[in-house]
DNA sequence: TGTGTGTTGTGACTTCTTTCACAAAAAGGT
DNA sequence: ACCTTTTTGTGAAAGAAGTCACAACACACA
């Protein structure tokens, strides 16, 4: 039952295509048609799966409804993950709109920024408020994972705050570095370092090379 | 001089943590230096710099100069990157407020919305388009690069277009696959996964991995 | 000049990830 | 009942990425 971040990367994309269409009780999906979804291999894919016990059927593939449904038992937390977001500029935003009607897994309970001047405003059915307030929220609501999309300067300050307060998991927007306790997660979503990379990659520095 | 994806990645942080900062034309760094700025080991630092070929010196380290220099030679077209930005959302502005103001490797060369009522506003300094011109504005401008940051929906008919005008690479935003020819690079940036990974990992779902 | 300290460059090793390849399973046709 | 086809499950091999450990080097200071 272990699951490297790279398979709880797939499974989590895995559910995802799956959930978007829809299914029934009786439906089935091949590890071939998952595969072409991530463009990924069959083989990969049943590795995957075998890494959270899901056992499919020979001939029939795997049963979509409990594959959706394990993966769930492996991503979501049956206690629900509560996350708080700071920073309120475009993308915070952004990431408000992506949560916006998703599953009840993942819930924001805050959203903060540090100018006074957008506390109190509503963006996409949040209200905003003052980063004085954000250590509070945290407890009260008891929040595991923050969303860190502020400016780089400031990032590692709002970080230790994030962390006294008792996060354990942060998903890093901004372009600075974090250190953290290694009790803590931080996963690091990095806009500036995905252009360069593509615009490395397509010219042709290194044919072989992923 | 190979460099696999990963080492291209942490050279674009390298070079941006070390830009942040001013250096002299005398200044070195260590690569245990760089090593805590990444959360990772002086060897693997050590290990990233000899794939492009940049030598440092026993007991000084590496002169940052130079090595921002030849960081630049790998990651940097000469010719310059020029991107097209789809999806002029939270999303797509968040991106654009991130370009502003940045070294002109790369430059946006356009940004455009299906949606009719945003042609013509200005975002960030970049005057949105409609998608009908987006052909001729990637011809004219010889794009190589898209930013894709619409919808699921329609993200795949989005990207049929932009390879058919030429596009070489993509970033990809929307929590969609997408199918594209070899020769086209996409890299997925996905906000509802790195989410779900945090929320995962965090939980001693499998603690000795990452 | 010599000794001590701290850093690079790298071969060897370890660990993680992916792919290969094939036996076993199951469905369908005859 | 048997043969054919297609798919799963997985041991084994290959490949990629990261770590270790140490010789070689360079500076500092006596």
């Amino acid at each position: 039952m272990a699951a490297s971040g790279k398979t709880i990367e797939r499974l989590s994309v895995y559910r995802r295509l799956l959930s978007m269409r829809t299914f029934s009780e009786e439906d089935y999906v091949y590890s071939h048609e998952l595969a072409r979804m991530v463009s990924g291999t069959a083989a990969q894919v049943r590795r995957d799966l075998m890494a959270i016990g899901v056992t499919g059927h020979s001939k029939r593939g795997y049963r979509i409804g409990p594959l959706v449904e394990e993966i769930g038992t492996l991503l979501d937390d049956p206690e629900g993950t509560r996350i708080v977001l700071v920073g309120a500029g475009d993308l915070g935003r952004a990431v408000l709109g992506f949560m916006k009607g998703r599953s009840s897994a993942l819930t924001i309970v805050g959203a903060f920024d540090s100018d006074p001047a957008k506390a109190g405003r509503v963006v996409h059915g949040y209200r905003c408020r003052s980063m004085d307030e954000i250590e509070g929220v945290i407890a009260a609501e008891r929040a595991q994972v923050a969303i860190l999309a502020t400016p780089a300067d400031g990032a590692q300050e709002v970080c230790d705050r994030l962390v006294e307060a008792g996060v354990r998991g942060i998903v890093n927007f901004a372009p600075a570095p974090l250190i953290v306790p290694e009790a803590v997660w931080v996963e690091r979503v990095d806009i500036a370092t995905a252009l360069e990379k593509v615009a490395c990659l397509i010219r042709g520095v290194d044919e072989t090379t992923m």
